[in-house]
DNA sequence: TGAAATGTTGGGGCG
DNA sequence: ACGCCCCAACATTTC
C-alpha cells in the first residue's frame, strides 16, 4: 500500500499525487497530518476553511469505499510511524514550493520512499525560466514562457473506488464553525467555476475591478486548499474561450488565465528567492523609515481609517475573511504610502484573516504595493483612496454594504463624508469625528511624506 | 494594476 | 472686430 500524503490538493479531480500512489496497483491510504507548525498560526477563518475541506473529502473517500486517516504531530515523525504501522512502499505528495513546506519534505525524504509530484500550479516553478535556467523577476516575459509551454489539456480524472483502508486509528478532524461566505469542498469549487465561465467572465476584464459588483470569480479560498486544481481552471478557460465566438468572452478568459499566472509567478518567486519572506526583495528598499504608529495600524486593521472604501475593504476582510483584488490593492496602498507603516505588518495581518490567505501571493502582492518586490510599482505610485473610490465604486455601494453607519450619506459624498456641511451632517446622522471617523491621515501630505521616506530609504 | 503638477489648446466672455 | 484673459479639457511630465 503506499499513501497519499494530503497537503495542498484537497479534492479527488486532476490530483496527481493519488494518481501516483494508484499506478501501481498497490492500494492506497489518505493521510493529512495536522501539523502543529500550521495549527500553531493565528488563521481561525483560514484553519476553518481548511477542516471543512477535509471533512468534504473524507466524505467523498467514505462514499468511494475508502476514507481519511488524521494524525497530528510533526510529519517528519508521523508519516514514518504511519508507514511502519502499513509497511507502505511509497509516500507520494504534491510538490509545496513554499520554504516551510521544502524543508520539512526534505527531513522527511531522509526517512521514508518520498515521491513528490507536481501538481500545484500548472507549469512547475523550476520549468518557467530564461534559457540559461535562471528565473524571471519581471510578469510579463515570465507569463509569456509560461504561455509558450506545453500545455496538456490531460488532467487525472476522479477515481470511481478506492481499496478499503487497513484497520488505523484515526484522529478527529477539529471542529471548526462554519464558514458562511465560503461553503466548502470540491464540488462546490467546480460548480463555482462552471457559474463564472458560464456568465460573468464575459464582462471580468473590467468588471473585476468593480468593488460593487460580483465580477471576480471568487475561486481563490479553493485555489489556495486545491480544492480546485489550478490546471483544471486553465484548461476550463482555455476551452471556453476556443468553443466561443464572443471575443468579449475570449477576452475574459485571458484576463482571468492572466491572474492565474500572476499566482504561479509568485510562487516562483517565493521558490527562487525564500528570503522574501523575510526581507525585500530589492535590496535598496531595506532601511525605508517605517513609523511605529500602534493606534494608526489598529484604526486600520479595524476599518476606522475615516476613508470610506479603507474602512469597507477592512471590514469586509474581518467578516468574510475574503477581500475583493482591488480593495487589497487600495487597503495595502493605504497602509504602506498613507500611513508610512512596514509593508509586513499588512503582510502578517492578511496572513492571519484570509480564507484565501497563502505565503506566495500574499507576500508578492504586499512587496508590489509597498514598491520592494519584484516587478514592482514604482515608489511613486500612490492610490488616492478618494479617487481610486470614485472610480471602482461610483455609487457608494460596497461602502454601504460594510460600513452601515454612512447608509443615508448622499453620493456625491460618500466618498468623502468629512465634506459634508454640519447641517448636512447631522441630516444624515453621520457626525464626522463622532460615529465615523475624521480621516486619520491628510492624503496629500501623507503622499509627499512617503516621497520623502522612500527617497531617503 | 496612479496621481499630481505642469504644459498646451481653444472657446467664449468681455472691454 | 479685436485682443486679452480665464479656464476647462486634454496631453505631457514628474513624482
Amino acid at each position: 500500500m503506499n499513501i497519499w500524503w494530503i497537503r495542498r490538493d484537497i479534492r479527488l479531480h486532476d490530483t496527481p499525487a493519488l494518481a501516483g500512489a494508484l499506478e501501481k496497483g498497490r492500494g492506497v491510504l489518505p493521510v493529512f497530518v495536522l501539523d502543529e507548525h500550521l495549527l500553531a498560526k493565528p488563521a481561525e477563518k483560514r484553519q476553518a476553511f481548511l477542516f471543512s475541506g477535509l471533512r468534504a473529502l473524507e466524505d467523498d473517500l467514505h462514499r468511494l469505499g475508502s476514507g481519511l486517516v488524521v494524525r497530528s504531530g510533526d510529519p517528519a515523525e508521523v508519516l514514518p510511524q504511519l508507514a511502519s504501522e502499513i509497511e507502505a512502499y511509497t509516500v507520494y505528495a504534491e510538490e509545496d514550493y513554499s520554504p516551510y513546506a521544502v524543508q520539512r519534505d526534505r527531513e522527511l525524504a531522509g526517512k521514508v520512499d518520498l515521491k513528490l509530484v507536481h501538481g500545484l500550479g500548472v507549469h512547475p516553478p523550476a520549468l518557467v525560466t530564461k534559457a540559461d535556467g535562471s528565473p524571471y523577476t519581471v510578469f510579463t516575459p515570465f507569463s509569456k514562457v509560461w504561455k509558450a509551454l506545453p500545455f496538456s489539456n490531460y488532467t487525472h480524472p476522479a477515481p470511481t473506488s478506492l481499496p478499503p483502508l487497513p484497520s488505523l486509528t484515526s484522529e478527529e478532524i477539529p471542529a471548526t464553525p462554519s464558514t458562511d461566505h465560503f461553503p466548502t469542498g470540491e464540488m462546490e469549487a467546480l460548480r463555482r467555476l462552471d457559474a463564472f465561465l458560464s456568465g460573468p467572465v464575459r464582462d471580468y476584464a473590467d468588471a473585476r475591478n468593480r468593488m460593487d459588483l460580483d465580477g471576480t470569480s471568487s475561486l481563490s479560498p479553493y485555489l489556495r486548499f486545491g480544492m480546485l486544481s489550478a490546471r483544471t481552471a486553465v484548461s476550463a478557460a482555455m476551452e471556453t474561450a476556443r468553443e466561443t465566438d464572443d471575443t468579449m468572452v475570449r477576452k475574459g478568459c485571458e484576463v482571468w488565465i492572466n491572474e492565474l499566472i500572476w499566482r504561479e509567478f509568485y510562487q516562483a518567486i517565493l521558490y527562487h528567492f525564500p528570503f522574501v519572506l523575510k526581507t525585500a526583495f530589492n535590496a535598496g528598499l531595506r532601511n525605508i523609515p517605517w513609523r511605529n504608529a500602534p493606534a494608526e495600524l489598529q484604526a486600520w486593521q479595524q476599518g476606522l481609517t475615516g476613508y470610506p472604501v479603507v474602512d469597507a475593504a477592512m471590514r469586509q476582510l474581518n467578516a468574510t475573511g475574503w477581500m475583493h483584488n482591488r480593495a487589497r490593492m487600495i487597503t495595502a496602498s493605504f497602509l504602506v504610502k498613507d500611513l508610512l507603516i512596514n509593508w509586513q505588518e499588512g503582510e502578517r495581518w492578511f496572513m492571519q484573516n484570509l480564507v484565501d490567505g497563502d505565503p506566495a501571493a500574499n507576500n508578492g502582492s504586499w512587496q508590489w504595493t509597498a514598491g520592494t518586490g519584484t516587478d514592482a510599482a514604482p515608489y511613486f505610485r500612490i492610490f488616492n483612496p478618494v479617487l481610486q473610490g470614485k472610480k471602482f465604486d461610483p455609487l457608494g455601494v460596497y461602502v454601504r454594504r460594510w460600513v452601515p453607519e454612512l447608509a443615508n450619506v448622499p453620493d456625491r459624498y460618500i466618498h468623502t463624508p468629512w465634506e459634508m456641511s454640519p447641517l448636512e451632517q447631522s441630516a444624515v446622522n453621520v457626525i464626522i469625528g463622532r460615529n465615523y471617523p475624521q480621516p486619520i491621515v491628510d492624503h496629500a501630505s501623507a503622499r509627499e511624506r512617503t516621497l520623502k521616506a522612500y527617497k531617503g530609504g
